[in-house]
DNA sequence: TAAACTGAATTACACATGTAAACACAATAA
DNA sequence: TTATTGTGTTTACATGTGTAATTCAGTTTA
């Protein structure tokens, strides 16, 4: 729960490095860079910085590492929650702030604007039955 | 367009000033203050801030009002966009920066941790089914 | 060994945001 | 008419965020 509180305070530039890191699990800072910095155009520099802002909020774990005792000293980041954990919180305060907390109009809303396929219609069909 | 790139900047807590306005319509700063300060907690001066900085963004009109010549110069606010339009606006930002624009997922995660009342997983299957 | 390079740590800096206090002015009450 | 009060306007101020530049400390290279 404390935990929660700390998951809470991604901003959006820090959720493009925790997709990249929940998506390949630990990886060094050079790894980060190489998969953001194309993506978006930002200066290696603010993807450290966005690093070391997540590891201070206590959401990123960090490794210090130096190899063989040939390589670089190296940082290695790990995620402290899982990517499910987050999407929860924000999306509680996300249905909160904008839709007031009332979920069927952000169901309806998502539902009509996603241009889903058939076959995730039919996913979320399922899910309804299984309530 | 240009219009939605202003809707987009609403915060945390002007939503709340703006849900008061699309639910109520026109209103004097005093009504909207009224309305939120026991709910928030805020003081009145920052509700009147908050009325500010919406209108400076263009996302409420004002009107500053004498009435009969008797009233206090009064401010009537009266918001610019939709409701619908702006949940969308951040709808879309949100799916982006959390759920990295996988909307199928979104939904799931709604679908599961919304406790729908019946009615509404009823008409959740309508929607799809008109889909 | 000195220069160049790489990655890490520190510092920066403007703008946004939450949260008002202070001030000003019209209207009303005394 | 003056003091008070309700309302609008201006200013404030710490913290968060986007976005790095700068500096520092090892490593490799000339």
């Amino acid at each position: 729960m404390t935990q929660r509180k700390n998951a809470e305070k991604i901003t959006d530039a820090e959720w493009k490095v925790m997709h990249v890191l929940w998506d390949r699990g630990r990886l060094s800072s050079n790894d980060i860079v190489t998969a953001i910095v194309p993506e978006t155009g930002w200066s290696p520099n603010t993807v450290r910085t966005l690093l070391i802002r997540l590891t201070d909020k206590g959401i990123l774990r960090v490794e210090k590492k130096r190899g063989k005792e040939k390589d670089y000293p190296l940082c290695f980041y790990t995620p402290l929650f899982s990517r499910e954990d987050c999407e929860a919180v924000h999306s509680r305060s996300f249905l909160e702030r904008v839709f007031a907390g009332d979920a069927s109009r952000l169901l309806a809303h998502f539902v009509n604007e996603s241009s889903l396929t058939p076959e995730q219609i039919e996913e979320l069909r399922a899910k309804l039955n299984d309530l």
